[in-house]
DNA sequence: CTCCGCATTTGTGTATACACTGAGTCGCGA
DNA sequence: TCGCGACTCAGTGTATACACAAATGCGGAG
């Protein structure tokens, strides 16, 4: 595995976990010394984790987290809409009914509350599953930048067990949309889900600011 | 200027011209050397240009120019629409009137059939004017990515006269909708003016494969 | 003549040395 | 004492040297 691949991990789990909070200052050398890899491959993730959005120039030469706040996070869930509406309509038409049956199944029989990380997993698979059936490399690609920044938003608001139940509810009802190719019904789903999760956030942080 | 910025515009400039075609391989010392930098500069250059997908890594020792087919761009206006229609809704919502009035008028009495270059202008400040009304990094963004992609579709298939002064229409008309605060029209004007474009590049493409 | 194996070569991944810029500080003068 | 200027230093941008891996070509053996 290439050191600078291994550097990209790294710094990239430690801002999603929020070990490397916002604001922190990423400088060449320490950051390089710290991970055990020179210079070199570290500028590479720095520049990949800047064009993510996760790390920003305050100045020019000085790199630091990016900050996340509340009207980051509606941007951010704008642009969420927009590309899963798409991707819903998308999947409903060319994708494998088998698959989302099988998923719809999975929603049905899971416990959110219970195990979180299991939920995160089935939904990590769930978006898998989209992804190959939209099979656009640009929507695929696009998408998978919304959700990184989306696993620091998860972090920022815990998640209460009464939204996990709706999510997990949410998330079969799309699901299910999809095996029957219901387009419309899965990216009108998908909007309600978006705009529930969305609303639950934002409340979370209202409590935490 | 930074070097690895030099080496970044000119080859991107040198791909979306199609002077560099799809497939051509780019070695590092081969391209350092020709654009006077040394290889660190250009790695980072490759690198960003790997991470716009304008480029690929066919295998782990070469990379090339990436190729870019009809359903690459069917799939690239998917993800347009979706993103567009969007900015369009925000921009009508947030955006200044005055701006988008003063475009509309320019939309108006622009010949595009006469000067496209001059056009292809005016749609990049129609561009800007959007990006700054929608006031949201994540999705200006993921517009920048699509619309550097579509500089070399543009290059692909010549527009037509005919073409180019529908174009200017469904414009104007997109630009007064977002002037009069009305984004439901100005979002349904660009899903139309993104079909009839899609539909001249794709019908463009079948005469010259 | 063909096929297999080894060597050479080409090219990338990484490390490090050097240069330059910007900021901070210390000292001198008013 | 305050302000301005120069110097120092930290840190990034760039170049280059070294290491390693893969592909190709050549030679020998069957």
């Amino acid at each position: 595995m290439r050191a600078s691949d291994r550097a990209y991990g790294v710094l990239l789990e430690e801002i999603q976990s929020g070990t490397l909070a916002p604001g922190a200052v990423l400088g060449e050398v320490e950051q390089s010394t710290r991970l055990g890899v020179s210079r070199t491959p570290l500028r590479e993730a720095l520049g990949r984790l800047v064009s993510d959005g996760l790390v920003v120039q305050a100045s020019p030469r000085v790199t630091v987290v990016s900050d996340i706040d509340a009207a980051d996070i509606r941007a951010l869930f704008d642009v969420r809409r927009a590309l899963e509406e798409t991707a819903a309509r998308l999947a409903a038409r060319q994708g494998d009914a088998a698959v989302f049956t099988a998923l719809a199944a999975e929603f049905a029989t899971t416990d959110a509350a219970a195990d979180p990380d299991a939920y995160y997993a089935l939904i990590g698979r769930f978006d898998a599953a989209l992804d190959a059936s939209v099979s656009n490399d640009y929507l695929t690609s696009a998408l998978r930048t919304v959700r990184t920044h989306l696993v620091r938003v998860r972090r920022l608001a815990r998640d209460n067990p009464a939204r996990l139940a709706a999510s997990v509810a949410e998330h079969r009802l799309i699901a299910s949309a999809l095996a029957a190719g219901d387009g419309e019904l899965a990216a009108h789903a998908t909007h309600v889900h978006l705009h529930n999760a969305l609303t639950s956030i934002l409340d979370s942080l209202e409590g935490t600011p």
